[in-house]
RNA sequence: GCUCCCGUAGUUCAAUGGACAGAACACCAGACUUCUAAUCUGGAUAUGUAGGUUCGAUUCCUACCGGGAGCACCA
């Protein structure tokens, strides 16, 4: 338990031994929206139904009865609530103490009890671009993982990589039809793009060419059919291009920095999952309507999902059920989350229904977030209309470079590089995640390639000033015994209790599947401290002050990174 | 038509049912012989409408008005 939480405990122990019974808990004390009010705060009209006065009776009631301690040194009552005030050096001499003892351990609890959560994201077609969408995605889920992590539970992330529908088919037949021309082994690339970049631009000409195109359509149902049998030509440029695009994908996760502990491909689940449905079919579980075979989930109010299309080519939820199989016998999960876009809501909603139906008993999650559109509309990868990862990184990096260079003019092209790459990963990732997940994101490339306000790279500005001055210290060790009560600017006592609430935001973070959260409290305490910094010089302070103000700052330093590690999001020496 | 999501400042976003609705961007005015100015300080503007529940509603409920998404062979 961290220090903040033993003694919003205590304080609830107070109150309930004043009142001698158990009328309030730790959860019911608050924050205090304004700092002359104290530290934390009792909203008493609960308690005032309960003792039958009114709410500011029952604050002056309780307020003279409650027991004080060395921590919660003050009890005040204004209105209705009852404001308690802590001993600045106590808490400071706690919380601090605790952070740079527990160092990047800082903030973790057991919540999750060794729960095994597997965390589906990044489910990216082949033969289709990777585009902005994908990164929300991808941004999302990487966080949701570590911070269920930091949680306690057991989390395992994992990617579902469609490679095995229609789309790839119509890439192929475009591919065969309109870039014959082509003879040299290497595609045709567009400049400076990867042949997975290339074959979202296939997948696009594709689209248009097979508007209105019946002969095409029927072409393409056939290359299908042929990539499902698994012979012939057809199906040997399948595995050619199917490698262009996992290359692609191993390429941006390595860039963003994120790990998969397993990559499931739909193609590896065909086979069992149409041994599945058949099964299915023949139990009557699954029927044949208008030609195709069908859950009818009308009674659950779910309407009906189409399994099998009229033409005996599989749907996505064939391989869909195959895998949950799988994830449950041999990867023996307690929940399965799928983290995808709110648009395929009823999808998954139809889907746990059919498991449920089956027997499963597993926790099944759909985490859904909305959509990412572009300021002109939607985007689809359909009519090209997107904002591929490719083209936002390079932009970015090369933002990042710019700024980079104009402020390090003596930086080696190597160390500029490693800086730029940790911003551009912030940037890009911090952009997503700071909204929540039930907001659509207009993506507006400016706004996107910013580095300052509310960004990755304001945070890692002020990690970077805080390194900046420990180095001037010359890494002389901080002292032993720190004396806490030289801690008395009140900007300090700010600082302090942000620090004091972070594995708070952790837990709050985890509970409500929110990095948001996170980033908005990192963004404060940055806020905080950068105030903090113009205003109280800490290498001119006299050595006992001096001495507290450095650990102040670097346990700030620490939670900064403790928090944006569970962004995905990595600090930086310098900037 | 049915279902779901969203309406807060010029713009993009905050606010476990709590005290005076906060930020960022943009705009204006300031702060680098002083720990990194990718920073900081100061300045104006907002809860779609109408009801209800509550001591208290941006938050919960109902209706309406806007915007978006989904609803059988895309994923």
């Amino acid at each position: 338990m961290s220090t903040l939480e033993k003694i919003k405990e205590n304080i609830a122990e107070a109150i309930n031994e004043a009142l001698k019974k158990k009328a309030v808990s730790a959860a019911d004390l608050v924050y205090p929206p304004r700092v002359e009010f104290g530290d934390l705060s009792l909203p008493c009209f609960g308690l005032a139904k309960e003792l039958n006065k009114t709410a500011v009776a029952t604050a002056e009631f309780l307020v003279g009865k409650i027991e004080l301690n060395d921590v919660a040194v003050a009890a005040k009552a204004i209105g209705p609530f009852i404001n308690f005030t802590f001993s600045k050096t106590k808490l400071a001499e706690g919380a601090i103490g605790e952070i740079l003892n527990e160092k990047i351990k800082y903030g973790l609890n057991k919540i999750g009890k060794n729960k095994k959560v597997m965390i589906e994201f990044s489910n990216a077609n082949t033969h289709k671009e990777y585009h902005v969408g994908h990164l929300r995605n991808i941004a999302y889920g990487d966080a949701i993982t570590k911070i269920l992590a930091a949680n306690g539970f057991k989390a395992r992330p994992v990617s579902y990589i469609n490679d095995f529908g229609i789309h790839t088919a119509k890439t192929l037949w475009a591919l065969q039809n309109f870039y014959k021309e082509e003879k040299s082994p290497q595609p045709p690339f567009v400049k400076g793009g990867s042949k997975g970049y290339f074959l979202g631009k296939v997948y696009v000409r594709a689209c248009q060419e097979l508007e209105n195109n019946e002969a095409g359509k029927a072409e393409v149902a056939q290359i299908m059919k042929k990539i499902e049998s698994r012979r012939g030509q057809e199906y040997k440029l399948w595995q050619k291009t199917r490698k262009w695009s996992i290359d692609g994908f191993a390429k941006i996760y390595k860039e963003l920095g994120v790990k998969f502990e397993r990559i499931f491909y739909e193609s590896e689940f065909i086979d069992e999952g149409l041994a599945l449905v058949a099964e299915l079919y023949k139990k009557e579980f699954l029927i044949k309507s208008q030609g195709a075979i069908i859950a009818d989930l009308e009674k659950c109010g779910l309407g009906v999902l189409v399994i099998i299309r009229s033409d005996g080519t599989a749907l996505y939820p064939v391989a869909d059920l195959a895998l949950a199989e799988e994830k449950f016998k041999k990867y023996k999960v307690d929940q399965s989350i799928h983290v995808v876009d709110a648009r395929q809501s009823l999808y998954f909603k139809q889907l746990f229904k059919v498991l449920e139906l089956l027997g499963f008993k597993q926790e099944l999650k759909h985490l859904s977030y909305d959509f990412v559109k572009l300021p002109e509309g939607m985007m689809s990868s359909r009519t090209g209309n997107v904002i591929t990862y490719e083209d936002l990184r390079s932009l970015a990096l090369a933002k990042a470079v710019e700024e980079t260079k104009k402020r390090h003019k003596n930086w080696s092209e190597k160390k500029i590089n490693e800086v730029s790459d940790k911003l551009v990963n912030g940037a890009l990732k911090f952009e997503m995640i700071k909204v929540g997940a039930d907001k659509i994101i207009t993506f507006g490339l400016e706004q996107a390639l910013r580095f300052d306000g509310c960004t990755a790279a304001y945070l890692q500005y002020t990690g970077a000033r805080i390194k900046s001055i420990i180095r001037k210290t010359r890494n002389a060790k901080l002292a032993t015994q720190i004396k806490y009560e030289m801690l008395n600017e009140a900007k300090e006592s700010a600082i302090v209790n942000k620090l004091a609430r972070y594995p708070e935001a952790v837990a709050a973070a985890g509970k409500n599947y929110a990095p948001d959260e996170l980033a908005k409290f990192l963004f404060e305490l940055a806020r905080e401290f950068n105030d903090y910094y113009h205003a109280v010089p800490v290498l001119k302070a006299k050595t006992e002050v001096r001495q507290a103000r450095l650990a102040l700052i670097s346990a700030v330093s620490q939670v900064i990174k403790n928090g944006l590690g569970l962004l995905g999001i990595e600090v930086v020496e310098e900037m």
